[in-house]
DNA sequence: GCGGATCAC
DNA sequence: TATGGTGATCCGC
């Protein structure tokens, strides 16, 4: 994480002369994890730090992160700059967002997440006994999935290339992963969750959510009898172990889980003062979203350490981060997440990638290309996918990541299409020494949303809020996942509606990203275009035609140059005026402010617009004219019946109430239970 | 729409 | 010797 940031408010860390270097190399995996307790993590953190130190990897790890202090820095001096009466403001806006968010919480549901304990090492234990009480992993030499619990005594852990795990553990028995067979046993799994809930979201293989209100309701017992009892099932039909956590919503049911793992459950009741003093001392890198990036920057910049910080924070955190964020932050510090039943939803892209030795052989790198162009269709085709844009990833021998996109007029799927604009994409980026090559394709014929259509982006203020929960984007299926097939109602990126977040008054900027140099300096790129021509194509063709036989096309490639694709194949962006909200106050459409705080009212004004749009649609059919702004309510009325389903589906019964109630309540100084 | 980054498993 | 693969989302252009 941080290599070389001692910062002042990390007064612990002593970098003086590199006297301890591997200390400020923080790794994903020396993160306290299950079974990590009477670990030497010092001698783990040294031992990981010479293993990796001087290698392009690590150097790579050493860039990224002089990439965050920067950022780090950035965000510093933008908080030096906020003046009292900035403060105040944003205080004033924070308590109110935290007022909203705090007027959705739902505590009518119990959801449990149970997670099976090591279970990728546990399968491979059950069908090899003898490794019983060994420590052993499951992976290579470059990299281990998983590790028992006796390997993890050694600080061996999920994430760690093998080679370090043997010298941590050097009797480290190492076995090769078999989905079959984790597939296998994870169905076995499922089949005692459905018992419990036969509309569980599984998570992984080995992960998933069950909404045992009903159960519970039913039996009339208690949520913590129901863990017993479906823990105690699952180890009769699999021989495995798992751990359990129950809570109010998906969020926390997750952190429960992991409290009293391997084969242990944790049990948080539905009382708001329960979540309340729970959530206030947990450290926010337990929190689903909140990666070892987001953990150090919050740590740096505004000394947050735990959920309770979050709301501590929240005038800063409201004036430094984009809406989105700062409202994911603040459902943290309430303990809020999600309680809705499992949306079923469609994957939005398909890829696959495969890491190599360095290359900088373009015969070598056009045939990896040419296989995965084959391996992808193939995927694409098994799932009747056709797709619009493809996307090339690559990673240079140096670590450092690049993807190139192109979006085309026609939706493909043949390994030939795949590989003719594949090719094109890799040719511009050559000569290259390159590890790892990947497509991914998106943008899916029969998408929802994919296009211009006309889709009302603004969100009603209750999806915006349910969105906002950090677990937003984990339930798809993995790829062995069949149980879980998906359509989703509102398939729409709360992004996409989003603008700058300057307060009308402010005169900062609330830029966090730093978008400085990622290595693509102009030299580069002019390099990159005087090769444009394959030099070797002669070579080439040979090479991807005897992978795979290509009638014709391949030649046909090498007569397209980026700018023919431009003009021919790509895509002029199409812009369909959508209504958005300016600054987060002004409407893009017809300049009318509203702050942000208004949710209903926006909402009706979307919908006008809405209804406008509509309305102008059917009189181009009639020949006819204007809309009148007068006619708001009776348009807004016609929308609102279109829209209606959509909302009731997306408020639960009794939990929602205007926002004006609050602001109500708050100032006759009764604060909402 | 593109590209970089972050995150989870 | 040696640091993964798949899918999603967000942000700033």
């Amino acid at each position: 994480m941080a290599m070389a940031t001692a910062t002042a408010t990390e007064g612990t860390e002593t970098n003086d002369d590199g006297a301890r270097p591997w200390q400020s190399y923080h790794t994903v995996y020396t993160t306290a994890k299950a079974g990590m307790d009477g670990v030497d993590k010092e001698k783990v953190q040294r031992t990981v730090y010479e293993m990796s130190k001087g290698s392009k990897y690590f150097q790579n790890e050493e860039r990224k992160d002089a990439f965050i202090t920067q950022k780090i820095d950035k965000l510093r001096t933008q908080c030096d700059k906020l003046t009292q009466a900035d403060l105040s403001h944003f205080q004033k806006v924070a308590d109110r967002r935290i007022l909203e968010l705090e007027a959705l919480r739902d505590l009518s549901r119990i959801w449990l997440h149970v997670d099976m304990d090591a279970f990728y090492a546990a399968v491979e234990t059950l069908s090899n006994p003898t490794l019983k009480g060994k420590p052993m992993a499951v992976g290579s030499m470059s990299m281990i999935s998983t590790a028992n619990y006796e390997a993890r005594k050694f600080g061996v852990r999920a994430a760690m290339p093998g080679f370090i795990a043997r010298k941590l553990c050097p009797e480290l028995i190492f076995v090769p992963t078999d989905f079959n067979k984790y597939t296998h046993y994870s169905d076995l799994t499922r089949t005692v969750f459905r018992r419990y809930d036969p509309n569980f979201m599984a998570a992984s293989l080995d992960e998933a959510y069950l909404d045992i209100t009903e159960v519970c309701k039913r039996r009339n017992i208690k949520s913590e009898e129901i863990a017993e009892e479906l823990r105690t099932s699952v180890y009769e039909e699999t021989g495995l172990t798992c751990s359990a956590g129950v809570a109010p919503n998906r969020l926390l049911a997750k952190v429960c889980s992991d409290i009293n793992k391997p084969n242990g459950q944790y049990v948080l009741p539905n009382d708001r003062m329960a979540v309340m003093t729970f959530i206030s001392s947990l450290p926010i890198r337990k929190i689903g979203g909140i990666g070892k990036v987001t953990e150090h920057i919050l740590k740096a910049v505004f000394g947050i350490n735990t959920c309770e910080q979050m709301l501590e924070k929240a005038s800063y955190l409201c004036a430094l981060f984009s809406q989105s964020t700062a409202d994911f932050f603040f459902s943290v510090g309430l303990g809020l997440g999600k309680t809705d039943s499992p949306e079923v939803r469609f994957r939005k892209s398909i890829s696959n990638e495969r890491t190599f030795s360095a290359t900088e052989d373009e015969v070598l790198l056009y045939k990896k290309l040419a296989e995965l162009a084959e391996m992808l269709s193939t995927d694409m085709q098994k799932e009747g996918l056709c797709g619009r844009t493809l996307t090339l990833k690559l990673k240079t021998s140096s670590f450092e990541v690049r993807t190139r996109a192109m979006t085309l007029r026609k939706y493909i799927s043949s390994r030939e299409d795949i590989l003719k604009h594949a090719s094109e994409l890799l040719k511009a980026e050559l000569p290259l020494s390159v590890r790892l090559i990947g497509l991914r394709m998106s943008h899916f014929d029969g998408d929802k949303y994919g296009g211009s259509t006309s889709n009302p982006k603004q969100k009603t203020i209750t999806d915006f809020i349910a969105s906002v929960d950090a677990d937003r984007n984990r339930f798809l299926p993995d790829v062995a996942d069949h149980d879980f097939v998906s359509h989703t109602e509102t398939n729409v990126s709360i992004g996409s509606c989003q603008t700058s977040r300057d307060p009308a008054d402010g005169n900062h900027s609330s830029d966090v990203n730093c978008q400085s140099g990622t290595g693509w300096s102009s030299e580069e790129i002019q390099t990159s275009g005087n090769n444009a021509s394959c030099s070797n194509y002669g070579q080439v063709k040979e090479a991807v035609e005897s992978t795979f036989p290509i009638q014709g096309q391949f030649e046909d490639t090498s007569t397209l140059n980026l700018s023919n694709l431009l003009d021919d194949e790509r895509l002029n962006s199409c812009e369909d005026k959508t209504m958005l909200w300016l600054n987060d106050y002004k409407c893009s459409l017809c300049g009318i402010e509203l702050p942000p705080s208004f949710a209903e009212e926006r909402l009706e004004h979307s919908d006008f617009h809405l209804a406008e749009k509509l309305q102008k649609e059917e009189s181009r059919i009639h020949q006819r004219t204007s809309v009148s702004s007068r006619s708001w309510d009776q348009k807004n009325r016609i929308t609102r019946e279109r829209i209606s389903k959509k909302q009731k589906l997306s408020q639960k019964e009794g939990s929602y109430r205007p926002i004006d109630y609050f602001f109500l309540l708050k100032s006759n100084k009764n604060r909402p239970s």
